[in-house]
This record gives structure tokens, sequence and C-alpha cells, in this order.
DNA sequence: GCTTATTAGTTGCACGTGCAACGAGTCAAT
DNA sequence: ATTGACTCGTTGCACGTGCAACTAATAAGC
């Protein structure tokens, strides 16, 4: 023991990250839950990928959106956008159709078929949501709703340029 | 318009997701705005993958674990720790021994090497997370980890089988 | 009008990851 | 001892994804 000073051997070793108080990895953990078990749902059933249901859940609530608005909002590369639309399109789900006012980008829309999809998929969505957030009350519902909020208006800040994978 | 009921048009449309409400999108779009911020300091300065960082961090923390113990801990794919423990073997941060009691398993551990990176990187990262987290009172950084806790437990629960990716 | 910068979207490439199949080791039953 | 079920870890394969470079279109500077 050192005479000078009452340092405990543990002050010699740096600080740990204790990952299960980590919060990093606790959201990343909890989203992986939720993503995988929702995806069981389309994936399995309609053969979407995650970014293909966020093309047909954005398109399925906005009506139109062009892929940059959906890459943006969506939280995803462009490119992965750029793919899950292709073969959207592939499938007929989805329709493109060029904006006279910029001919650079292209408004996306739900065909019939896709909108059927949409239709048997939203009800599903919520169910599991609803089955999901079913240990909280609806007041820790709300309460968790608006610190995700307040957190991800801070991490955007954080890291300010451009898309993040979601 | 239905001359018997007073339905509305709105009826007849089928529930809609609203993303900005939908709680798994808006886990992973926060999880991935903290992992990928996070991801910056290990990755551009240590030249380590996010399954590479977690081996790192998890050994850090308990010092000697097996392959699997760390892929269910981290809630990782046993081959996505198996490829990140080879690279990390490869780069001399960390040993492996056998476990004599049960040679299936072996034992991992950092090298003197990899706790060096270790300690420097573990003060950066409980940093960040205090960064990431500022917005929040202490108070609600408490309840948000009880809400996450208990939705982990429940989201565990729902998918039963094994490994989730994190 | 021309030149340069910027933006929407696509694609080749490299790489990370999930899956399934596999080898090696353990354990239980007989 | 032998068989069969199970577990830890690795690896071939296919595929999804990020990145950077590219095309086409627009906007801004002059």
């Amino acid at each position: 023991m050192a005479p000078q000073t009452a340092a405990k051997t543990q002050d010699l070793s740096s600080p740990r990250v204790i990952l299960e108080h980590f919060l990093p990895y606790r959201l990343n953990v909890l989203a992986s839950l939720s993503s995988n078990a929702l995806a069981q749902i389309y994936a399995e059933r309609f053969g979407l990928s995650i970014p293909a249901w966020r093309v047909v859940a954005t398109l399925g609530q906005y009506e139109y959106r062009t892929a940059r608005d959906i890459a943006a909002h969506g939280v995803m590369h462009k490119s992965t956008v750029s793919r899950a639309v292709a073969s959207l399109e592939r499938r007929g789900l989805i329709a493109r159709r060029p904006n006279k006012d910029d001919r650079r980008e292209e408004l996306l829309e739900l065909t019939a078929e896709g909108r059927d999809i949409y239709e048997a998929l939203a009800p599903e969505a919520l169910a599991f949501e609803e089955r999901f957030v079913s240990v909280l009350t609806h007041e820790e519902q709300r309460l968790l709703a608006s610190l995700i909020d307040r957190l991800s208006g801070h991490a955007r800040q954080l890291a300010p340029d451009g898309e993040v994978e979601g």
C-alpha cells in the first residue's frame, strides 16, 4: 500500500464501462429485440426487408414521397433506399413517377397491390406494438416517448451530417 | 355517404402506422444515432467494429469470458462473435485459452495491448454517454433505464429463441 | 450563356452478417 | 463401449449495406 496517500488499488485501474448500465448498448439491444420480432411479421409473411417495410410504411402513411424524403425521414442511407425501391418496383408494389418540376427526383407511391399489403400489415404492426409496450402503463408509454424524442433530437445534433442507418 | 350510418370516409381505410409514433421505429432510429456516434470513437481511432468493441468491452468488464457468454450477453450471433474474436486475436488484442474442464469452449481475455486500448476507450465511451444523456435530468435518466429494462425483459419473452443482433 | 457547385438517385466494390452445415467435444442411456 | 442428442465454435455461401464514384438535372456565380 502506498505509505503517503490512502489510495486504494481500485484507483489504479481506469474506469470501466458496465455494459448493463451503458445506454447505447441497452438501446441497441432493445431496438434489435423489437426490430427482429417485428421483422418476423413482414419478412416471413410478405418477404419484405427492413428497408422495404419502411418504404411501404412511409408511403402508406404519406401517399406520395420521394426516395430522398424516405431516406431522411426513415434515417437510412440513400443507396439502401434506392435498392429497396428498385426491389419493390420489380414486385409491382410501388410505382415511380418523375416530378415534372424537378426531373432529378421521382415521386413514389404504393400500387393497389402494395396498398393491399400495407393494409394487411399495418394492423399487425400496431398489434405487435401494443403487445410490446403492454408491460408499461399508458402514462409510462407517454413518458418513454417523450424521453426518446428529446434524446433523438439531441443525438441528431451530436451527429450532424446526414443519414444514419435505422 | 352511407344513408343508414354516419360512417365517415375515414372508416373505410384501414388503420395507419404513424412512424413518428411507432415505438420500434423510434427505438431503432435512436439506437442507430447513438451507435453511429459512438462508433466514430472506436472505429476511427482504434479500428474496431461494433462486435469487436463489444468483445473488448465485455472482457474489459469481466476479465474472462467465453465466446458464447459474450454472444448471449451482448445479444449477438455466435458467428459474428467468432469472427470478431478471430480478428482481435490476429491483432494481438485478446488471447484464447482452452477450458480444461470443457474443451469445447475457450476462455478469452484481453492481452496487455488489448487492455491498453480498453483503458483508452472506456473513459471516452463514458464521456460520450454523459454527453448523450445530458439533455435528461438524473431522475429522467434513472427512469429511462428502468423503462428500457422492463421492455427488454418483456421483449426477450416475446422472441424466445436465442440470439438477437445488437 | 457558360462554368462550377450542389442534389437525386444508381451502381461497383468491399465487407459485415445471418444462416445452415459442419467438426469436435460432452453427456446420458443402454 | 457405442450410440445419439446436444453444445461450442468455425466456415462457405448468399445477401444486405455503406462508401465512393458516377450520371443526370438543377441552381448559383459571373
